[in-house]
DNA sequence: ATGTGTTCCTGTCCGC
DNA sequence: TGCGGACAGGAACACA
């Protein structure tokens, strides 16, 4: 997309968990796509309008890619397949679908210059992979706090961008049971975790992200970091960390499965 | 101010 | 095969 113009912007369904912006088709439609940038679970649209167009996948969002190949006279793009509920047509002939079952996804737009304030943007913590998120950042952000470990790395508000999956990951590699107290942990456990947290978003990055089911990358593929879990969807399996001979259980944190190993996180 | 439970929605899987 | 229930990558919101 980045660089190119949209041709048109194909808007199917009034809603995604909130309405979707007003005119969003023709505001869309003709604008140049100057930049993609990231801001946590966030993807963030630069348009040539001074606009930004904010995407957020939710549990079941995809963006899958059709690229149009050269060539290739007689060419047709597939049909919108079901839950395909915006569908960007490049100026390329590349066709882009916004594909989303549960529909938990959100998009809206946002004046560029303000779109770290947009509402859904405003309170977020830092980027795990960024320096402010250090190991001071996060003493003093989990200080005093109450809520169980699990809790607090899921807050997006205390850092931007952990989700289920690796917060388990995170949680285990570092030997701190998700039960514990968030202001328990001592300063060298925390020390431990912040760079763990880094490990694990990059490890799952470099192997295109986690497919448990419905996440594929944008060509298609599957990503493969679920063959490299240590604990998250292995209830009764062996604790994958070196020298723990552990076994993985499932408990439920304010309504969401929590996998860990009782043996080697405290 | 903090912490917890509910809710949105569709699809899949498992036990009966 | 069909049916009901549990569960799934998120996170805002209402309430204690």
């Amino acid at each position: 997309m980045e660089g190119l113009v949209i041709r048109h912007a194909d808007v199917r369904r009034p809603d995604l968990r909130w309405p979707l912006p007003e005119r969003m088709s023709e505001r869309l439609s003709g604008q140049r796509v100057l930049r993609l940038r990231r801001r946590s679970k966030y993807i963030l649209v630069d348009l040539s309008s001074e606009e930004t167009l904010i995407i957020h996948l939710g549990m079941s969002g995809r963006i899958l890619i059709s690229e149009k190949p050269l060539g290739v006279f007689h060419h047709t793009l597939p049909a919108p397949e079901k839950h395909d509920h915006v569908v960007f047509e490049m100026e390329t002939g590349a066709r882009i679908a916004f594909n989303d079952a549960r529909r938990f996804g959100a998009m809206d737009l946002a004046p560029t210059e303000l779109v770290e304030a947009h509402w859904l943007l405003k309170d977020l913590g830092p980027e795990p992979l960024g320096n402010v998120f250090n190991e001071d950042y996060l003493e003093a952000r989990l200080r005093g706090r109450n809520m169980p470990m699990k809790t607090a790395l899921l807050d997006q508000k205390i850092v931007a961008g952990l989700g289920n999956i690796y917060v388990c990951e995170a949680l285990n590699r570092a030997g701190i049971s998700p039960r514990r107290k968030a202001g328990n942990l001592s300063r060298p456990q925390i020390a431990r975790l912040v760079p763990i947290i880094r490990d694990v978003l990059n490890e799952a990055i470099a192997a295109g992200g986690s497919s448990l089911r419905d996440y594929r990358q944008t060509d298609g593929e599957l990503g493969y970091f679920q063959h490299a879990f240590r604990a998250y969807d292995r209830e009764d399996q062996p604790c994958r960390t070196p020298e723990c001979d552990g076994t993985i259980v499932r408990i439920v944190q304010s309504g969401r499965s929590t996998y860990f190993c009782p043996g080697c996180q405290r």
